[in-house]
DNA sequence: GTTCGTGCAAACGGTTTGCAACAAT
DNA sequence: ATTGTTGCAAACCGTTTGCACGAAC
């Protein structure tokens, strides 16, 4: 088990008491915490931190490269008629969601997945958009 | 261009008229229209209609199959370490999050797309995990 | 004594819900 | 009369922000 403290230092954090607690807690969760999840573990053994700490922690993080966000789950939605299939491509700068054909990606191996059904999958590309 | 009354009703919804107008702008849009920008858009030409309404019709429509959600803007954020790049499993039933290793997914295509700079890409697979 | 970190409380923004008025059958 | 639809206002929930207190160099 690798030490909390040098992953923050290494990466430009100040190992505070708070954050080392953040950081073992969703450096070790098995799942994918959310926020609250991690205040949720945090304050068993810490019932001060404040959410508003682990908010600021987790953004930190991210933003020193430590941890990746993923949006997943429920959140803002946007909508697309579901009539045909295509991936989707995120502008990094914009934000802009453009669709991309289905048949100009392939994707391979999903069907090979011992523990996992897959009904549906897409790919979300980012990057940036060329214009010319 | 399609009649939104028959897709409408194809679908097993009654076709009022507020809801031929949101069809019309979610399904005639170029962009990924969040609710609020299809509010926009029909407010224009129908300036009574409330915010309450377009959100009740396009949560119908989803249920109903006509559009598609897509989470793919900020929304509600899971953290990962960004150690190593893993694709992602979202059981449908559950919202269960599982990593999905990098090799077991293979996609081809991605570095052929004249309009994208392609920076990172993942696949989101979504379906019922197996128990056994 | 200035900089950095913490945390309360309030704001924010997208979405949902409770409920009352209103068709429509 | 019952059922389905609309829409206001309020609640909700995850997240961000303003600001004041406190710790550390």
């Amino acid at each position: 088990m690798p030490d909390t403290v040098k992953i923050l230092q290494d990466y430009g954090v100040s190992p505070t008491p708070q954050r080392i607690a953040v950081a073992e807690a969703v450096l070790h969760a098995k799942a994918h915490p959310s926020a609250d999840d991690i205040w949720g573990i945090v304050r068993r053994q810490w019932p001060t931190l404040s959410r508003t700490t682990v908010y600021n922690t987790l953004n930190l993080l991210v933003g020193k490269g430590v941890l990746k966000p993923q949006i997943i789950k429920e959140g803002k939605i946007v909508y697309d008629p579901s009539a045909e299939k295509h991936h989707h491509f995120v502008d990094e700068k914009t934000g802009e969601i453009c669709d991309i054909p289905w048949e100009a990606i392939r994707v391979t191996g999903e069907d090979a997945l011992e523990d996992f059904e897959v009904l549906e999958y897409q790919v979300i590309l980012r990057g940036n958009r060329r214009r010319r």
